[in-house]
DNA sequence: TGTAATCGTTTACAGATGTCATCGGACCTG
DNA sequence: CAGGTCCGATGACATCTGTAAACGATTACA
């Protein structure tokens, strides 16, 4: 299990269409991020080939791009850091952080108390 | 209002202790930070400088540096980028994550729980 | 059939990042 | 006073990022 290649945001970008609806082609991604150009994502896919993030399947001449690992795992890897250096290593000041500076809906609170209930639960495994 | 400089991750380690501990000098910097060469410290708070987030005062030949932003920005700023890209823009599925992925310790979710009755307060205004 | 549109590949390039070495001046110490 | 020390400033440098042009092969259309 190495450790998933570190993403940049305009990679994190691509990687969520791709996420969102592989198998794509490289037309694909390009018409989902409309504020890039055309040879911008095409690069960004070449690169995220190199670094093992994507790999595809040749449908004629065109590529259908895949993820080459998981989102829960990029995910994780990302939100370490972030926390690790933006919030010094504390997630609870960061969800903090979220409920109050960042609006979120009615169904997200009542989605965070319901899955707050649950961690709450004795005897839960907590992951290390 | 000119947005906050962005920080990279280890501008945000330099900053965190700033924002603790302020006024610093460099040789406090440096003590905080035992990862990094001294000299690597050194060029980071004279980037901070000239990217506005520092200033200081003259003490004798050393300088006492102080954050000339505030944390409070600079979080918001770090943390809707993080969002907008890693979290495809849903501060929602972030929370989720750290509370399903990271550990949090039982005061925590206590914390989070009230803070949770409290947004919910009908009535609340809520931010733009 | 030749020419334009597609594709992925390669090359380019400026700016950011992380890490340090070196430099010139002030200071302290013997 | 001379040599070492500490300080901030400056120079270096490899790598990463974001953006995009140029290239060669292939396909599709006129």
């Amino acid at each position: 299990m190495p450790t998933p290649p570190a993403l940049s945001d305009t990679e994190w970008d691509v990687m969520n269409v791709v996420w969102d609806r592989h198998p794509v082609t490289a037309a694909d991604v390009i018409e989902a991020l409309p504020n890039r150009s055309a040879q911008t994502v095409k690069t960004l896919l070449n690169r995220l080939l190199h670094k093992g993030a994507l790999c595809y399947e040749t449908e004629g001449k065109r590529y259908r791009y895949r993820p080459a690992v998981t989102r829960e795992r990029c995910l994780r890897q990302a939100s370490k850091s972030f926390i690790t250096h933006v919030f010094s290593g504390d997630p609870g000041s960061l969800v903090s952080h979220l409920i109050e500076h960042h609006r979120l809906t009615e169904d997200d609170l009542a989605a965070l108390r319901d899955q707050l209930d649950e961690a709450k639960k004795p005897g839960r495994k907590r992951r290390r």
